[in-house]
DNA sequence: TACGATTATGCAACTTGTTGCGCAAAGGAG
DNA sequence: CTCCTTTGCGCAACAAGTTGCATAATCGTA
């Protein structure tokens, strides 16, 4: 139930076009909620239909633009949703069940990949640094908006610290 | 695509019927990679018609327990899907949407949420050190298939920590 | 042995996420 | 102006995950 909300968010941050929003999407909020345009595109009509949000220009022909606004009964909705309680999600990830498939296994060697990972995770690490250099620089001051964006960029940051440093000592144990 | 293979891993770990895997894979495999147990009969059914396990016992009335054993060309499948290269999947927590959303609402605070939070996560990873004390304890050496699995469960043991501290100074500093 | 609670198995319907494709508009190059 | 590429939009089919319920076996207990 996050998309609508995430989609929300990203409007209310700015109002745009679909591919718009699924283009900001990818930089930014989709690093917590990823969707494909397909799926954006899904929402934004059912977010529509549910009055949620209002399109600018009309629906009539494939390829023609449309702008939308959240209403006040979307930023209603997503004040409820943010402030309802929702548990945290398991993690979900096919390289551990990997690991332990090669424990059973016994004939599978996963260096490869894990080394493979450690870099894909390095890259996304990355990106992250960018952001905040750019968004966070030291020394200025933040607003409360401001600091809730910084603490969600740290837990991606985190996050992928957390990895990398996993990688390294797996590959060094193993 | 990563069920039929954990339920291939945990059955090749030890053979059973469909209620004590979904009963093992939430204490073990699960943790990594959750699933319900209509999910398990579900991909139990495919993987017995492709042929990569054989049930012991008639699939002939509801209620009768059926055991099931990998094949070898389940192992096969194992072995060819455990060395294939697969992304990593991005991260998809609520929370940090929600957090989004408070930015540009203004108007929410998740305080008591982040608290909760760090509460669960202190539980799980309350668990998961539990499961490393009593299947790894210090001063005994390991072969490579328990490096592995303890190197899974050190995964687990590091996301839950990461966000520990992460629920920790976002709340000192918010 | 009869009964009720628990365990095991499974169907059906639904929601969410993914993939692949097709069509329309916009915008530059010839 | 015409062609062609890129961008925006969206359908349709599928795959994966979830929820709720129904039924059969099992087991303890009266």
């Amino acid at each position: 139930m996050s998309l609508p909300h995430a989609i929300l968010t990203s409007l209310l941050e700015k109002p745009c076009t679909g591919a718009e929003l699924a283009r900001r999407f990818d930089k930014s909020l989709g690093h917590f909620w990823p969707a494909t345009h397909q799926q954006i595109y899904r929402e934004l009509g059912k977010l529509e239909e549910a009055g949620l949000i209002l399109a600018r220009g009309l629906a009539t022909a494939r390829g023609s633009q449309r702008h939308f606004d959240v209403q006040a009964a979307g930023r209603a909705e997503l004040e409820r949703w943010s402030l309802a309680a929702a548990e945290p999600r398991p993690v979900r990830d096919a390289l551990l069940v990997r690991l332990r498939a090669a424990a059973v296994l016994g004939t599978v060697d996963l260096g490869g990949e894990i080394r493979r990972h450690r870099q894909l995770h390095a890259q996304t690490l990355g990106r992250y640094r960018a952001i905040e250099e750019r968004d966070f620089p030291p020394g200025r001051a933040l607003d409360t908006a401001g600091g809730l964006r910084r603490a969600v960029l740290l837990a991606g940051i985190a996050f992928e610290e957390s990895w990398l440093a996993w990688c390294a000592e797996t590959l060094a144990t193993g």
